[in-house]
DNA sequence: TTGAAAGCGCTAACAA
DNA sequence: TTGTTAGCGCTTTCAA
């Protein structure tokens, strides 16, 4: 009657169902596939006996039996917010494209390598890397595989699909802003080594130079977190401090702006702050952080394209997709004094 | 020689690696497997047949011949860090126990539902889900075919395990300290409806009432995010403002923060102030809240038991742990003037 | 419209 | 120590 509860007895399947509708079970496949060839009364028959032992199909045996998963891999971390933001993109790409979505995290005990591994396990045809870390060696050596998308890195390997921001323009943009609103002693506090820095890095200094203002170009070393960003902002204060800096990131702006305040500095009034990512941190009402945003939901659905296209086309070359930024002005932004 | 690239060829499979090795596939499975009854020399032969065609074994037809998957599903948000840091353990716990973890996520376009219906194709024994929104019928429904634990949520439904903090007890110890201080005029700003709200609010009333302040209790209406907490403070600043003000969570305390800033008064000059979840928003220099934590990896570890003890014992009872929070003091509470 | 049977990649008896 | 064989739950010819 009832569907079985947990212990007693096994998952119903097609069989089951089959013999509990009196027939066989290439016709329970048919009907619950809803493929043509069964008669309404056999389909409408064979429905109800499912429901009624709460019968469920086998993704795993489905699989086996076809030559195709239709399953992406998806490998990510469970830190950026901005993951969080691409995982729904693909998720709504690979409904519409027909294929399935299996996730695999990048947590503090488990590596890439791991998280890669458990989806070659799984037969994934193809993957999505979201701001993947390993060396563009090994990406390649997996590309050789099946077809990888990297997403919010750009990397060079042989055979790896990229899809990224334009970060040198999320700078340009940036600095843009700044000189039109009467800046022109404009830091920026870079990422080291993190992925993103060198483009965000070069596309200030190139818009620094169109403005004419190469003189006036000054890097301080920052990173992706809040510390990188207070300790920049105090070398930043030794010195004559900028009317504006341009930062790696909102969380090392977070940074920046605490440590301004906190020596007296006005956000904008001494000092104008741009941060990168939209993140959430960045609308946040007291920290209305002017940023430079990345549009997740064109990279998530250029990404599956990517992936489905190699997927499709043996011969397809692998490239590399670049979305442009668009910078949102917010409080922490205004005309020099 | 190299493993096939994609496109050409399907992935090779227990048979190649046997013709390749010159043995039979059970013998090639037992290699593979690590299992005892293969002589050494075979054994390497065998590998190194499977390394040089680049074979990997197919998760899902292992698990379609075993009777068990070992496989446990995830129900997560893409939003909370709380969940992230929930995932992390969980990975841990499971790999400790022998058991894969199935991630499905819930995004703005993926209901709850969608993400436990394709855990269950995937025949996971077992279902853990992160702060799930469904009604406790859905929820009973559910446990009565697999085991089901609910973490970071208190619901009351028939089967299924919960493992949650003690939010009670969570804002116990947030107004013992504002008392501790010297506060008496605390205020509480609620979370609504959301998950932990009813309970978080009780534990105020509860604090007040034995510290003899039942007369200064005074709960505003709030709600999960920075809006409501900026509302809420609006309210707060019309009449006499408390000393002191426990809020729902951190991020709602981030927006009373804000409110209370801009209207001039100081924090924790004028108005203490703490919140909940222990966040990296309340980590922030500039933010630097003290909050309540919650101990993600004793939760994780502990939902993972719950399952597993469902999993060996049919007739094992479905129950609640309830997990102790911790205060964590910092800058935003001080004596009152 | 329906059923019988083969086989996806793997494991586990059982035999040799 | 090694091979043969059956079968996990499903889909798909092919015949009836």
């Amino acid at each position: 009657m009832a569907a079985p509860g947990p212990g007693e007895g096994r998952r119903p399947t097609l069989a089951d169902v089959a013999a509990r509708a009196g027939v066989s079970t290439a016709l329970v496949s048919i009907v619950v596939r809803e493929a043509p060839g069964a008669s309404a009364a056999t389909r409408e028959r064979v429905l109800r006996a499912a429901r009624e032992i709460g019968y469920r199909p086998d993704a795993r045996a489905r699989l086996l039996r076809a030559h195709r998963s239709r399953l992406l891999g998806v490998v990510f971390e469970v830190q950026g917010t901005f993951h969080g933001d691409l995982l729904g993109g693909l998720y709504e790409a690979a409904e519409a494209a027909g294929y399935e979505l299996a996730l695999s995290a990048v947590t503090p005990s488990r590596d890439e390598a791991r998280a890669v591994g458990s989806l070659l396990s799984d037969r994934c045809e193809a993957l999505v890397l979201l701001g993947p870390r390993s060396p563009a060696a090994q990406l390649a050596e997996l590309a050789a595989r099946l077809p990888v998308v990297v997403v919010a890195r750009a990397v060079r390997a042989r055979g790896v699909d990229v899809v990224r921001t334009a970060d040198d323009e999320g700078l340009h943009l940036a600095v843009d802003h700044l000189v039109g609103l009467g800046h022109r002693r404009i830091a920026h506090v870079d990422g080291g080594r993190a992925p993103g820095a060198a483009e965000r890095r070069r596309g200030y200094r190139e818009a620094m130079a169109r403005h004419g203002l190469s003189a006036e170009v000054r890097t301080v070393a920052g990173g992706p977190a809040e510390d990188d960003g207070a300790a920049a902002a105090r070398s930043l204060l030794e010195g004559a401090p900028p009317t504006a800096v341009t930062v790696f990131n909102d969380r090392c702006a977070t940074g920046v702006l605490d440590v301004l305040r906190r020596a007296g500095r006005s956000v904008p009034g001494d000092v104008s702050v741009t941060g990168y990512d939209d993140s959430r941190l960045a609308r946040l009402a007291h920290v209305d952080l002017t940023t430079v945003a990345q549009d997740a939901a064109r990279m998530a659905s250029l990404a599956l394209s990517r992936a489905l296209a190699r997927l499709e086309r043996a011969d397809e070359p692998a490239g590399e997709e670049v979305v442009p930024p668009r910078l949102v002005v917010r409080g922490t932004t205004a005309p020099p004094r």
